[in-house]
RNA sequence: GCGGAUGUGGCGAAAUUGGCAGACGCGCAAGAUUCAGGUUCUUGUGGGGGCGACUUCGUGCAGGUUCAAGUCCUGUCAUCCGCACCA
């Protein structure tokens, strides 16, 4: 078969009839199976691309043969930085990149043969689409969801931009080589840690990995705590949040972060000079860099004191870079005794060591001590243990309003504000009357005539149209536009409500119709989006139920991540390495059907592995052989309609594919999947010897191996559906199903083992229950041999698998 | 440092609840077909020992539980991923 031009004729085929298409009429056994939407950046698809949308379109197939409606859509998220930096580089404007590179993408596409649904298509970057985005924006505003703060940014003063982290390398601006600061903006965020609890309990019930909810679980990171306030000696007062209130009367002195907003007014002029010094080596630092266990702890101190509120002492006040502003109060307690880290910092700056809690037996008196135990030298509270202790120093405090008990997230408010071009713009208006006033004359439109290149100021502050055409929509007068736009992650994050709604003018979505539509059945993509995309987007749908404009908690049912093709050196396939892989070459020499295979064959899906071309070789020639036995299957040959053993022994092979395979492809085992197939194709290798054949059976079984190799290899299977005379389209076709019948087996090999090493293997009757088994194995000649005369002590009998005898 | 995973032949990998380790495939070897190469077909293929029916070792390493461990437990090493002093 010329298996290239065969999938161009069905393509064609396939389209014209639109004999898959989502029937919108009944979504009462809708599936929806969607894969992360690529980002335009190459031109061409990549071998990643592949393996998420080809093989999840074989699940999608494979779903529909089993009676589902489903709905498989694809889009692009089109905004972001490369298409922005490649501009810069090249010349040629964002959007003229953009939708040149999905052009050729959506092409591609096409030709894998998947069941994508094109009506849908969605690119973030058309105002039809980010016209909602804003809205969304608005309605975040207009719930108290979307705010403005202060925010730390990377400079770059020799370019005079804003560099994202990628573009910050050791510290250095990328392009020019320039320490990169912090500079600080009023920037727009979202506030999703008011859902950091409900995000973090509904984990629970979603059918996600493992190990990608612990991500989750962690990167909300909740921890049960107290608040403790100290005054400063000066007058002002902050609060501290710590886990361990039980160690509070070793606390010897306390930390701030640099950026905190008391350490200006609280440093002495002694030592103005040394924190001015420190803050502005902090300031060149990223965040990585500054907490890395690697690096030794530093700090200075502000010459202020404060009263360690339970025993009134005066403790020094410090800052140190490993205190982040961003986590908790931005201020933490020193407990050397009872922390490692502390412990350290302590010893170097000779900071007073004071033990406050000993182990519970009292047989551990090293320090630091950092496990729970029982509290010493502290007044009243001595003799409680850790856990008491926290609870009940806590409570001392809050009786003076100096502490209460908290809960304290790790999780962040999401900075939405991008100082670019190529995104969304925010829709806000800056009223010298009104102040900040949403826009919702929407969409605001990102204009095509800007300077991009950077300049200090976002791209779009230097389109005076754009930044000052504008009346305030609320008392008329002349206003200025925000210039920044958002994030791309913005975009994602409600993707997936759109595209069951896609062309609707009026609304971002029909409530009522994507209440029937949602959640997404099963959720493709790629492990490295755990925390950022699909916390988002989580985030996103409890928004917009609360709001009353969706009816679900969740987005995502069911999670799939598929694992990753590396180069054929093992490593990671990158340009710099020069072991890129191109599915182009092979897709063009071997066709799609066999590229895909390959990769269903290949690798176990969730984890991927290294390339190798040998397989692909293989792939093609064992699609040849099932060729040439479904081609077989319709020969001329012999015939009769009996049931003989060869039948038999093939009808067992039979039935347990089709049970194994529609197993595999549920559970996105394609490798063993195929496995399944390859042995049934071995089994009507050998059924192919038999002088005289049952037509009626063989035939059956090779159109039962077209069916299941169908969502694989949907182009090859259609043609020989076809070769075979079977009616269009294999595509209409329910998946086998397998008779429970023809597996039963009326006897069964069982293993003889004695003393454990396997000696003997019997064939029994299936139908013998324990007893009726060690029965039976033990009145065997052959076993009263193997024993020589000894007694069993034992006999463990585990009927159809073995019988082991313990002497 | 914390969290998560992974570790099985020459290679990609299989292996319900603990129950014959290595399915399926690649590669390799031998044979048949072929002028030859390719294709196709057959057989073999974890290591050691034995002519041999057999035997022994074997799932990163070391222990343990069990009649039985790739699978469970403890410790340990290595690699990868994520988070990063989380107070």
């Amino acid at each position: 078969m010329d298996k290239i031009s065969v999938e161009k004729k069905w393509n064609k085929r396939w389209q014209d009839t639109k004999v898959y298409q989502f029937d919108k009429s009944n979504v009462d056994n809708k599936h929806y199976v969607l894969e992360m939407f690529s980002y335009p950046s190459g031109s061409r698809l990549h071998i990643g691309h592949w393996y998420n949308y080809a093989l999840s379109d074989s699940y999608a197939r494979y779903k529909v043969m089993k009676g589902a409606n489903v709905f498989q859509p694809m889009g692009f998220d089109a905004f972001g930085l490369p298409a922005e930096n490649f501009a810069i580089k090249s010349g040629i404007h964002p959007e003229d990149s953009t939708l040149k590179n999905i052009a050729v993408m959506e092409e591609q596409l096409k030709n894998i043969g998947a069941i994508f649904d094109w009506d849908a298509e969605i690119k973030t970057c058309m105002p039809d689409y980010y016209k909602w985005t804003q809205w969304i924006f608005c309605q975040l505003y207009k719930h108290g969801l979307a705010y403005r703060k202060k925010a730390p940014v990377n400079w770059c003063e020799h370019c005079n931009t804003v560099l994202a982290n990628e573009q910050v390398v050791d510290g250095r601006c990328e392009r020019c080589d320039n320490q990169v600061v912090k500079k600080d903006l009023t920037q727009w965020f979202f506030k999703i840690t008011n859902y950091a609890e409900e995000l973090l309990n509904g984990l629970d019930d979603l059918d996600w990995p493992e190990k990608t909810k612990a991500m989750q679980r962690n990167w909300i990171g909740k921890s049960q705590g107290g608040e403790i306030e100290f005054q400063l000696t000066t007058g002002q007062a902050f609060r501290v949040f710590t886990t361990r209130a039980d160690t509070l009367f070793g606390c010897s002195y306390v930390v701030l972060a640099p950026e905190h907003e008391l350490v200006k007014q609280i440093t002495t002029d002694e030592c103005r000079q040394a924190v001015q010094d420190y803050c502005d080596e902090v300031a060149k630092t990223n965040e990585i860099e500054r907490l890395s266990t690697a690096k030794e702890k530093t700090g200075v101190f502000t010459g202020a004191y404060a009263i360690n509120p339970i025993n009134g002492r005066k403790v020094q006040v410090w800052i140190g870079d490993y205190v982040l502003a961003t986590y908790g109060t931005g201020a933490v307690m020193g407990v050397p005794s009872h922390d490692a880290r502390d412990f350290d910092f302590a010893t170097k700056y000779g900071l007073a060591i004071e033990r406050v809690i000993k182990s519970a037996d009292g047989s551990d008196d090293t320090l630091p001590f950092c496990n729970d135990g029982v509290m010493v030298n502290s007044d009243k509270f001595s003799g409680l243990t850790s856990e008491e202790g926290r609870l009940a120093v806590i409570d001392e405090l809050e009786k003076v309003g100096k502490g209460k008990l908290t809960t304290n997230y790790r999780l962040r408010d999401w900075l939405v504000s991008r100082q670019r071009y190529w995104g969304a713009p925010i829709p806000v208006i800056y009223c010298p009357h009104c102040g900040e006033v949403l826009d919702e004359n929407l969409p605001v439109k990102l204009p095509y005539d800007v300077d991009f290149r950077p300049d200090g100021t976002s791209p779009l502050a230097r389109h005076h149209g754009f930044v000052n055409d504008v009346k305030c929509p609320k008392c008329g007068a002349d206003a200025k536009r925000e210039v920044d736009t958002l994030d791309t992650f913005v975009c994602s994050s409600w993707y997936y409500l759109r595209y069951p709604d896609s062309n609707n003018e009026n609304a971002p979505f029909d409530t009522e119709w994507i209440d029937k539509m949602l959640p997404v059945d099963k959720y493709v993509g790629g492990a490295e989006h755990a925390c950022m995309h699909l916390l988002y987007a989580r985030f996103f749908t409890k928004a917009l139920r609360d709001m009353g404009y969706l009816h679900f908690d969740e987005p995502f049912k069911s999670l799939v991540h598929q694992g990753i093709i590396l180069g054929p050196d093992g490593n990671r396939m990158s340009k710099s390495r020069g072991n890129v892989v191109s599915p182009d070459a092979y897709v063009g020499e071997y066709g799609s059907d066999v590229f895909r295979c390959y990769l269903a064959f290949g690798f176990k899906y969730i984890e991927g592995g290294p390339w190798s071309e040998d397989g692909i070789k293989a792939i093609n020639k064992w699609l040849d052989r099932v060729e040439r036995y479904v081609l077989a299957a319709f020969d001329k040959y012999e015939t009769t309609d009996k049931m003989g053993a060869d039948e038999q022994q093939l009808n067992v092979v039979r039935h347990n594919t089709i049970k194994s395979v529609d197993a595999d492809y549920e559970a996105f085992s394609f490798n063993t999947a195929v496995a399944r197939m390859m042995e049934l194709v071995n089994a009507m290798s050998k059924y192919d010897q038999a002088p005289v054949k049952n037509a009626k059976f063989y035939q059956d079984t090779a159109l039962d191996l077209l069916k299941m190799l169908a969502p694989l290899a949907p182009h090859f299977a259609e043609e020989l559906w076809e070769q075979v005379g079977q009616d269009y389209s294999i595509v209409k076709q329910a998946f086998p199903t397998f008779d429970e019948n023809a597996l039963k087996l009326n006897t069964v090999e069982v293993l003889v083992q004695i003393n454990s090493k396997p000696k003997l293997r019997l064939n029994v009757d299936s139908s013998l229950d324990r007893a009726g088994l060690e029965q039976y194995v033990l009145s065997q000649s052959k076993v009263v041999e193997l024993l020589e005369g000894k007694q069993p002590k034992k006999v463990i009998a585990v009927p159809g698998k073995l019988v082991n005898l313990i002497v």
